[in-house]
RNA sequence: GCGCCGCUAGCUCAACUGGUAGAGCAACUGACUCUUAAUCAGUAGGUUCGGGGUUCAAGUCCCUGGCGGCGUACCA
């Protein structure tokens, strides 16, 4: 028998009110301690909540006895008996504790030692309720482990906060949440399922990297103790991917965290998780296929039919998606053919239309603006954009047939980018002009400029592909097949502010 | 970054123009042998985010710091 766990305390924290409410829940264990074990090592379940619904008629029948371990929701105590609805990730189970069966000192425990929250395992048999709730009528039942906090209320829902910093408690109260955290694990299964039918290797590929690339961000860096060097977390996978292509592992793909130094809202969290892939022998029409293909194949399993509900728009992904070529869309918008301005025509389009072009701003970012502004929201049903102005991707090849463009694509849906491709920049000479004008920019102090990596370049001497490459924004497409606008929805514990008490003052 | 709004019991929220800080849930005591937001009777529970100021008097007004929400800008 364990030790009546006499001593235990929490640190002094919190009000007194709170620590009497600590206390309180102490007291019964340390009381039930003389009893019982207050952390056994083991329980042996014979069914979830889950199953015991799934298989009530088979059970009911034969009067099985079955063994249910969760977490006590709420007491109902009537009498000399008592509901306690019990929860596991499942859902939850009514249990029925009575005096008659149980004897006086199991219920006693019950009802007067166990706390909501507590955790226990039920054992006994299956029976219906007057009002139809299916039940287990307790004939014994075993202390599993203390909630020495309380739980929240239970019938308004945390904030969003708390939710966030406190993802355990949000679990435990929600299980809707649980629910989305599970459709976020299948979502990914269901990628990797994906790209392994359609041949692509998973690799992985360093997170800690001495130089930074492949994306235009403010990276994180740290540095390292026994080599005395300074590293980046990395902002992209998408340089050391290519290299694998280069070495000649012909279909690659990689589900990694990213890290961007910026900043954090709705739609941003500072470590987020990407998907890369690329193919080499493929163009972007190729990917476009590809990211066609996995869209519907995740609308499929997910969704009704292909169509996915999200804020409150029928995205439809059973049929071909759209495509739109950038300048088009544009000049449909404007009514204007931008092709045919210079800078300053352009600026004087974008001004028209209410944006103002920020110093340092060229022609192309002015077109990225214009874009994001008047087409982007537009883009409900899901949208191939393509052929987008050179100076907005480094890394994609010149388009071959229209001039100032590259070969590139954007996946739009519900009016938010969901995937990004090339046709892949495999001209080492082309590459290292790019590289030695970002240097240029960064010497100039740009933060965002990407530096020239020696390595990826030497790789690409030794001759690359034609490699067709995609990214896909994880969370944002977790985002979209949960139907919800905010990222901290899908991430078990997005970025927050760390708590601190107040101030010192002035 | 910037702007607006918020922060009161463990949780969710009240408290008029400055005038004794309240409710529900949770907790505690009691009643009830099919309850289910259980019910009923009672008890206890507060650094009103921190610091400073104005005032006879501050949850409320002013200054300042912290944290959050929303909007906005950049990035996936």
């Amino acid at each position: 028998m364990n030790p009546p766990a006499d001593g235990a305390e929490l640190p002094a924290e919190g009000s007194a009110a709170f620590q009497r409410l600590v206390e309180a829940r102490l007291e019964k264990m340390r009381e039930l301690g003389r009893a019982v074990e207050l952390y056994p090592y083991s329980y042996e379940r014979t069914h979830t909540s889950e199953q015991l619904r799934a298989a009530e008629p088979e059970l009911t029948a034969a009067g099985a006895v079955v063994r249910v371990p969760g977490r006590i929701m709420t007491k109902r105590g009537a009498g000399k008996t008592l509901f306690a609805p019990i929860q596991d990730e499942w859902g939850r189970i009514q249990a029925y504790f009575k005096l008659d069966t149980l004897g006086e000192e199991r219920f006693q425990r019950i009802t007067r030692l166990i706390d909501i929250g507590d955790w226990i395992g039920v054992e006994g048999t299956l029976f219906r309720t007057r009002t139809g709730e299916l039940t287990i009528q307790v004939t014994d039942f075993t202390f599993l482990a203390k909630a020495v906090r309380p739980l929240p209320e239970k019938y308004h829902d945390l904030s969003l906060e708390l939710k966030s910093r406190r993802r355990h408690l949000d679990l435990v109260m929600n299980q809707e949440s649980r629910e989305r955290f599970k459709k976020r694990s299948a979502i990914l299964a269901e990628v990797r399922a994906f790209f392994g039918d359609e041949e692509f290797l998973e690799v992985e590929t360093p997170v800690l990297q001495p130089l930074y690339g492949g994306a235009t961000a403010r990276p994180f860096t740290t540095h390292h103790n026994a080599l005395d060097t300074r590293l980046y977390l990395r902002i992209a996978d998408e340089l050391y991917l290519k290299r694998l292509i280069v070495g000649g592992l012909e279909r690659v793909f990689e589900i990694a965290k990213d890290f961007r130094n910026e900043g954090m809202d709705r739609t941003h969290n500072p470590e987020f998780t990407m998907l890369e892939c690329y193919a080499a022998w493929w163009d972007y029409h190729g990917m476009l296929d590809l990211t066609e293909r996995l869209l519907r194949r995740l609308a499929r399993r997910f969704g009704n039919d292909g169509v996915l509900t999200y804020g409150g728009h029928d995205l439809d992904f059973e049929r071909p998606f759209a495509r739109l070529r950038f300048m088009d869309a544009l000049a449909e918008r404007t009514g204007v053919d931008l092709m045919t301005l210079d800078d300053a025509g352009v600026a004087a389009i974008a001004r028209r239309h209410g944006i103002e072009p920020r110093k340092g701003m060229g022609r192309d970012k002015i077109l990225d603006a214009l874009f994001g502004d008047l087409v982007e929201p537009t883009l409900v049903q899901p949208t191939f954009v393509m052929d987008h102005p050179k100076e907005l991707s480094p890394l994609a090849k010149a388009h071959r047939r229209a001039p100032g463009l590259v070969e590139r694509f954007e996946l739009f849906c519900a009016g938010f980018e969901v995937a990004n491709s090339f046709s892949e920049l495999n001209d080492p000479f082309e590459q290292r002009r790019r590289f030695e004008a970002q240097k240029t920019l960064a010497e100039a102090g740009d933060e965002e400029a990407q530096q020239l990596d020696e390595e990826f370049l030497q790789a690409m001497e030794l001759g690359m592909p034609p490699t067709g490459g995609m990214g896909m924004g994880i969370d944002r497409l977790v985002m979209l097949l949960v139907d919800t606008n905010n990222i901290r929805d899908v991430l078990l514990f997005p970025a927050m502010r760390p708590e601190r008490s107040g101030g010192e003052g002035p």
